[in-house]
RNA sequence: GCGGAAAUGGCGGAACGGUAGACGCUGCGGUCUUAAAAACCGCUGGGGGUCACCCCGUGCGGGUUCGAAUCCCGCUUUCCGCACCA
């Protein structure tokens, strides 16, 4: 008896190995989540960031993505035909370097790569469209790069232009940032230094002025700011200052109303003036200054904190406003890629100014004097940034600053003496889209002789990537020695010509592949008119922070330029976005190979299932905040999953034929309230306490399992709902629970349960009773309960009395449905 | 450095300006068992106590408010991004 008994129980416990693998295969069958256009139902395009295959699938991705498909499933489930699909951002450093360390090919370790993890990403039983999966690496995508490329090349927005680039000169290559190593490349150890290199560009700064509108998307207002941030709009005043060498210096100055106070000018090391103005004298300090600057990274260049260095070059300008004769400096924290490349130094009202003529005993003029108060150049112990009135500044002395009135003044004063005129200006730059490397889309680009620059015709699309590349060690880019490629002939004269060797950045790439998705093997276009018109934009895209600024911009570009090409007719590509924090090791420290902290979701759904781990990253924080991984948290999820199992199977085929209790009527309560809770929770991503409320109320189940309200028609609908709010979060566990329900195939082709109101509502409350903002008692009271009711109970209240004992009531403060505070004088 | 964010028990976290610590983990005690595991039940911020009670408590220092984890000002620490990693 006994042992039969414990058999029937084992053979009926919950076996995710068995269950998830069953319905997997089956959803394969029956395509449940192949989606098409289909105009009766309203779209919803749920997009996830698409990885990186560089191996293996991790938790980390498993944190952007199962979360992202319970809401894309629960908004299946509201009616929405949803579009959730996957594929694979292919191009990219780490295939190359795989090739130039082990001898793999990059379209072999990338497709490997891939074909490990669309198994990994199957075991997480996400409702993924694979009939649309996107590979860049691919011709049939990245021919598009290509096409878009001279669709910009045609309307002024891919350009080609000197820019700076790490260079090692031992490898005799380019090398990325995190190539880098403390001003060292990482291969050889040797110093690398910036070297220019003619490159493309994509002209992102024609749309710096639309880029700061955010109109009609519903983005975390952290990487609105970020981005705000990231464009720097500054308004100020353009102004010439004739050097004595000839040639004049152009400057950018948010502040023309200090013009007067300028006492010197600095350039940045790599302006080409520098070349003109540096005398004899100054000349090996001045070489030797910017062959520093050259081996330092911007972020070194720029900070604030340390000590200002700079080499005068022994040349003057003349002060446009004052005729004065001023020198001219260069120093590092002036960058070439920001405003003109030279900037007028201003001591007496710019720190960074202020600190530069310190070191350097340079003269320090006060031109804005606060009011009430004195500067003396002499004492200042730093710059004065504030407002004031204009002094030393001959016809403006006496002008107030506040509001931006000595600025418009000055600025159109400089406008009619023809010194200078107002502008904008962005710390915005052009995208840098040329990559010195192999695994990267082709630039199609032919140089010939006689015809110049010459774009590939579209029909000659796509330019491959040679396949028999071959590999330097030093890392050189393949596509520079392939004489096969290299050598081509001219598409105007028929001469022969060499093709450009430079590649796109991978965020082309990313930039539009939200389009491609919705028709990803048509080939008349990068995209299919119909399919963008039903699917586009994005509805909900969701993805790590660490995007906000450079991807999410670049993407936000080619959507408004594609839309100026005639070929979208939206401006934002993503209306919503979330991001999602990151798991940590079980030491709360990122995850990292060499600290041993890895957590590999492989083992965890092998052991525990993939429903159990999609539960537990969903219930171990705010989804936005992510968190430390923990095995014994893990493990709580599982008894939960464990306990939902065992009371919905156990009383699934319980007839409901007894009597609606008042136990009965007080779980259909708690039912539709969890309903309510629980949409509300899910509908806003708080899946951490949707969970929580899920527990709460299969605490309550458990709690009657052994009464006879299992056998009423309450139970039966406690347990279907419980399975249908499970779905989107445990889709294996719901569907096989829903199938032992004698449900419908399939729990995700069902509507998503609605609550009775009148049920959800709670039908008392427990009213607080402060005394002067402190808890003295709780009462159970109607909802329906008056203010004056409330505040008699509280008064009535001996605990309240207690506390009122020779006081005189000041006032009471009534907060409907929470508490009474008695104020006392 | 610049830009962005965060900080609540032993741990992860919960909390429209209104009961701080839901839910889970851990720990302790118990039921069941020859025993253990599993499962189930109870307790679990600190201090005090006359044990149906009081005081303290949300990184630190101020402020606003009848009332502050929440809003404001000033700090500290930690995390993310900084344009060729994706």
């Amino acid at each position: 008896m006994m042992a039969s008994a414990k058999q029937a129980v084992r053979r009926d416990s919950y076996q995710p190995q068995v269950i998830e693998r069953k319905w997997q295969k089956i959803w394969e069958e029956t395509q449940i989540y192949r989606v098409v256009e289909d105009p009766s139902r309203p779209k919803w395009y749920h997009l996830t960031m698409y990885p990186y295959p560089s191996g293996d699938l991790h938790i980390g991705h498993w944190y952007a993505m199962a979360p992202s498909d319970a809401a894309a499933r629960f908004k299946r489930m509201l009616g929405y035909n949803v579009l959730f699909p996957m594929g694979f951002d292919a191009f990219g450093l780490p295939a190359e370097n795989a090739a130039i360390t082990r001898g793999i090919h990059p379209y072999r370790w990338t497709m490997d790569n891939i074909e490990r993890m669309r198994k990994q990403l199957r075991s997480m039983g996400a409702m993924f469209d694979w009939s649309r999966e996107i590979i860049t690496c691919l011709p049939e995508y990245y021919r598009w790069n290509q096409w878009f490329f001279l669709q910009f090349y045609k309307n002024g927005l891919a350009y080609k232009a000197k820019a700076p680039v790490w260079w090692c000169p031992r490898c005799q290559t380019v090398l990325a940032n995190e190539q880098v190593i403390n001003g060292r490349c990482e291969r050889c150890g040797t110093e690398v230094y910036r070297r220019d290199l003619e490159q493309w560009f994509f002209r992102i700064t024609k749309y710096a002025e639309e880029l700061l509108k955010f109109d009609g998307i519903e983005w975390p207002e952290r990487v609105i700011t970020m981005q705000r941030n990231w464009i720097g709009r500054s308004e100020g005043a353009r102004v010439r200052f004739e050097t004595e060498s000839g040639g004049a210096i152009e400057v950018f100055t948010t502040r023309p109303d200090t013009l007067w106070g300028a006492t010197f000018l600095v350039l940045a090391p790599e302006h080409p003036l520098v070349e003109v103005l540096t005398t004899p004298e100054q000349r090996p300090e001045i070489e030797a200054y910017v062959a520093q600057a050259r081996r330092e990274s911007e972020i070194e260049r720029t900070a604030t904190d340390r000590e200002k260095t700079g080499v005068f070059t022994g040349g003057y300008a003349r002060n446009p406003v004052n005729g004065e004769r001023i020198p001219v400096w260069i120093a590092d924290y002036v960058l070439m890629g920001y405003g003109t490349g030279a900037i007028m130094a201003v001591p007496a009202h710019d720190q960074r100014d202020f600190e530069f003529a310190r070191t350097f005993g340079l003269p320090i003029r006060v031109v804005i004097q606060p009011e009430g108060q004195t500067l003396d150049p002499a004492t200042m112990s730093e710059a004065y940034a504030g407002d004031g009135h204009m002094v030393n500044s001959g016809p403006f002395d006496g002008t107030p600053t506040a509001g931006g009135e000595a600025i418009r003044r000055v600025t159109a004063w400089l406008e009619e003496q023809g010194l200078g005129k107002g502008e904008v200006t962005y710390r915005l730059r052009d995208w840098l889209i040329s990559r010195q490397r192999y695994w990267g889309t082709p630039i199609p680009i032919i140089y010939c002789d006689r015809c110049g620059t010459v774009p590939v015709p579209e029909d000659q699309l796509p330019v491959l990537l040679p396949e028999d590349a071959e590999f330097a060690p030093t890392g050189v880019s393949p596509l520079k020695t392939d004489e096969d490629f290299v050598n081509t002939t001219c598409p105007t004269c028929g001469g022969p010509a060499r093709r450009e060797t430079d590649t796109m950045d991978t965020f082309v790439d990313s930039s539009w592949y939200q389009y491609r998705y919705l028709s990803p093997h048509y080939d008349k276009g990068p995209f299919d008119p119909k399919a963008v018109a039903y699917w586009a934009p994005v509805d909900q895209y969701t993805g790590g922070i660490e995007h906000a600024t450079m991807h999410l911009m670049y993407a936000r570009f080619f959507t408004k330029a594609l839309r100026d090409l005639g070929l979208l007719n939206f401006d934002e590509p993503f209306l919503r976005l979330f991001n999602q924090g990151i798991i940590l090791g079980e030491d709360n420290e990122k995850m990292s190979k060499s600290r041993g902290n890895v957590i590999d979701p492989d083992d965890l759904v092998a052991e525990l299932g993939a429903d159990v781990v999609r539960l537990y990253l969903m219930f171990i924080a705010p989804w936005e905040q992510g968190g430390p991984w923990s095995s014994r948290g893990i493990a709580g999820v599982d008894r939960f999953v464990r306990r939902v199992w065992a009371i919905v199977t156990e009383t699934a085929d319980m007839p409901a034929d007894g009597p609606e209790s008042d136990a009965a009527r007080r779980l259909r309560k708690l039912t539709h309230r969890t309903i309510k809770t629980v949409t509300a929770d899910i509908s806003g991503f708080q899946f951490n306490t949707m969970i929580a409320r899920l527990m709460e109320f299969v605490n309550e189940l458990s709690a009657l399992r052994d009464s006879d309200v299992v056998r009423t028609a309450s139970w039966q609908e406690a347990t279907r709902t419980l399975t249908l709010l499970l779905a989107p979060l445990a889709p294996h566990l719901a569907e096989e629970l829903w199938e032992r329900l004698g449900g419908p195939y399939s729990v995700h082709q069902q509507s998503w349960p609605s609550f009775d109101p009148e049920l959800a509502a709670a039908e008392t409350f427990e009213l607080v009773v402060q005394v002067n903002g402190r808890v003295r008692d709780r009462l159970e009271v109607p909802v329906d309960i008056t203010e004056q009711q409330a505040i008699d109970l509280a008064l009535a209240s001996p605990r309240a009395q207690e506390h009122l004992q020779g006081r005189t009531i000041r006032r009471t403060v009534y907060v409907p449905g929470r508490l009474v505070n008695i104020v006392t004088g």
